[in-house]
DNA sequence: CTGTTAGCGCTTTCAC
DNA sequence: GTGAAAGCGCTAACAG
């Protein structure tokens, strides 16, 4: 028993399949008032679904947009998506979701996947990677995506361009400026802090990371200072843990010839993580060695994730609306509303350094 | 410059558009060897991208999973629709997601949506709801689904059937031992707390919410206690945080005659949120309020989200295997691994009640 | 093993 | 305003 055709209802109703095709779903022509009622009641009876392959088919797009994230789960990725989602509905249509672990090559075959499904646009999430073992796949990845856009397809872009694409004119890459919040926020934390600084950064080539590390030392040169050590590890909690780690043994250990804790606003480091979760992972792994945030270490992150907005203390950070970046790269340059909008990277949502308990100096005692 | 079709690339191999499918696309038949590598280098030069609508069309199957979910930033969701994602990777499907705030109206046109673009199957993750308000659209929500699953749909309920479901067999619903958890939960927490208990509960109609109550209940009944009172509120962290503040209130206001802030175990409730995020506001809004955790109210949630986890005072919870809910439920029976896996219900992942920091009755001191 | 012939379910000129 | 016919891109019988 398989679903039933617009065929069926047209021969139900007694009309053409032209006509049944033209009341159930829209068309330039106007049908006959009472004979729309009548194919209505016989598609209603028959319990009709159009068939969305079968019209996109003809239509030759989906009403599909495809997005690629390296992980749902992950909070960040699950902010964009919400973003994503909700201008997807605006527009009427579906989401489908491809996860990549962040590897190019899978980001290759996820591309290929949209590509395959005739989705109406993509829009990839992820942070771009430079490294040199990525550099096939990269390839790849933009002949994959230039044929697409080639094809007709819109391509949405969080952060950078993709490495390697040509298509210029059917890309639409969301501006996130990573580089001028971080430095604003090493800023900030310069006139408080006259400590060493520290950054916790991921592995090199990832863009976004990187550009966060440039951020902070050109912070740090802005406010007359030496750049400062990069310790590079995952860029996700697992990494800043690992990290954190090391770092505790080291500031405990350049600390032992006094009480075991190191004392005063001198011995006392500022970490510069390069978002939100390796903080936090560096937090939990300081803690466990026995130290204390801000007593001992200060620390910022990036990206101000929701769920980690009642850890204590409260993480120093730059806020990101990504549900909004999310929106806009999924609405790319469709936007239909206000006329001007000429200046587009000039409308994208800044972020907002976010001074917290973390990165507190005056209070030296509690947790 | 539309995307090349098969027809191309045969003709540019000198084939037939059958020959042409069969070796680009698996077939039975074997085509020949070396016609075979022409027509694959036709298809790349031609930078051939198979249209998976067209494909569909004829098969009448999409590759297509259906996921809906409350909201997908919730991490709760967001570590189902990984599972999700999971699964529907193994099949090489892809994965289609619907969000819907949770309501059942809204569920429903999520179900119409996948059912006309002819997913496979589809995924229901959030609770189900059998609030009077929500009768009519709960109805047309079964109706919908009914009808998908006669055409061959199948669907995979987390925790509870469709509420009015009647195509039994298609449906495949993955047990959460919400309730049995929830008593388990309790028991352990009679053992070491001797103060009263409290439940800080969801709106009621909201079944996962009501099976945790009923579970709490149950275990303060087992342990010879008397039932709890139940707060009733938002299902989300702001629900939390609201009756946070008025517990405060209630808190600080019965130990007044005392130094502002009660003292002894006697006086120090515990708290047993339906969930993780609602405990977290709840602590967030007890600690606005000078509250101390665990020193002055014991507090545990549900769930164990993981990007909860470095949350201090870490939060006694439930640990539930979510990603492995949501790979079971998009497996549904098609596991074709193990071959005896009659006892369906029985092969769930069990939860673990998880009893930490947030719940520990010895240390009084301390955040 | 390969090519020919029908459609999958729907939209859309084009006549009526 | 309505119907007839052609075809979207692909696969699945059939023949050859």
């Amino acid at each position: 028993m398989s679903a039933s055709t617009l065929s069926e209802v047209a021969r139900l109703a007694g009309v053409s399949p032209a006509t049944a095709s033209r009341v159930l779903n829209g068309s330039a022509r106007t049908p006959g008032p009472e004979i729309a009622e009548r194919v209505r009641q016989a598609a209603a009876s028959l319990s009709y679904v159009p068939n969305a392959q079968a019209q996109g088919l003809v239509k030759s797009k989906s009403g599909l947009i495809g997005l690629i994230v390296h992980d749902i789960a992950d909070p960040y990725f699950s902010a964009i998506a919400r973003g994503v989602q909700a201008a997807a509905r605006e527009q009427g249509k579906m989401l489908l979701l491809a996860t990549t672990n962040g590897t190019p090559a899978e980001e290759c075959v996820a591309v290929a996947a949209f590509a395959a499904r005739r989705a109406d646009s993509i829009v990839i999430a992820g942070s771009r990677s430079i490294r040199p073992e990525d550099k096939n796949s990269n390839a790849e990845l933009s002949a994959e995506l230039d044929r697409y856009c080639r094809n007709g397809g819109r391509v949405g872009v969080m952060g950078h361009p993709v490495v390697g694409a040509s298509a210029h004119e059917c890309y639409h890459v969301v501006n996130v400026p990573n580089e001028e919040l971080a430095a604003e926020l090493v800023g900030k934390l310069a006139k408080i802090h006259s400590g060493t600084f520290l950054i916790l950064g991921g592995p090199e080539g990832l863009l976004t990371s990187d550009d966060r590390i440039r951020g902070y030392q050109r912070g740090l040169k802005a406010a007359g200072l030496p750049p400062a050590e990069i310790v590079r590890t995952g860029f996700d909690r697992a990494g800043g843990y690992d990290a954190g780690l090391s770092l505790a043994k080291r500031i405990l250990g350049g600390a032992r010839h006094r009480h075991g804790v190191p004392q005063g606003a001198e011995a006392r480091p500022c970490i510069l993580a390069v978002n939100d979760v390796m903080a936090i992972g560096a937090v939990a792994a300081l803690r466990s060695e026995g130290l204390r945030i801000p007593r001992d270490t200060l620390i910022a992150g990036f990206d101000d994730i929701e769920t980690l907005r009642d850890f204590r203390p409260a993480l120093s950070t730059v806020h990101l609306p990504l549900e909004d970046f999310g929106r806009l790269a999924a609405l790319g340059g469709t936007s239909g509303g206000s006329a001007d909008n000429e200046a587009e990277a000039g409308t994208t949502p800044a972020g907002r350094v976010m001074l917290r308990r973390s990165t507190e100096t005056r209070a030296l005692s509690q947790t």
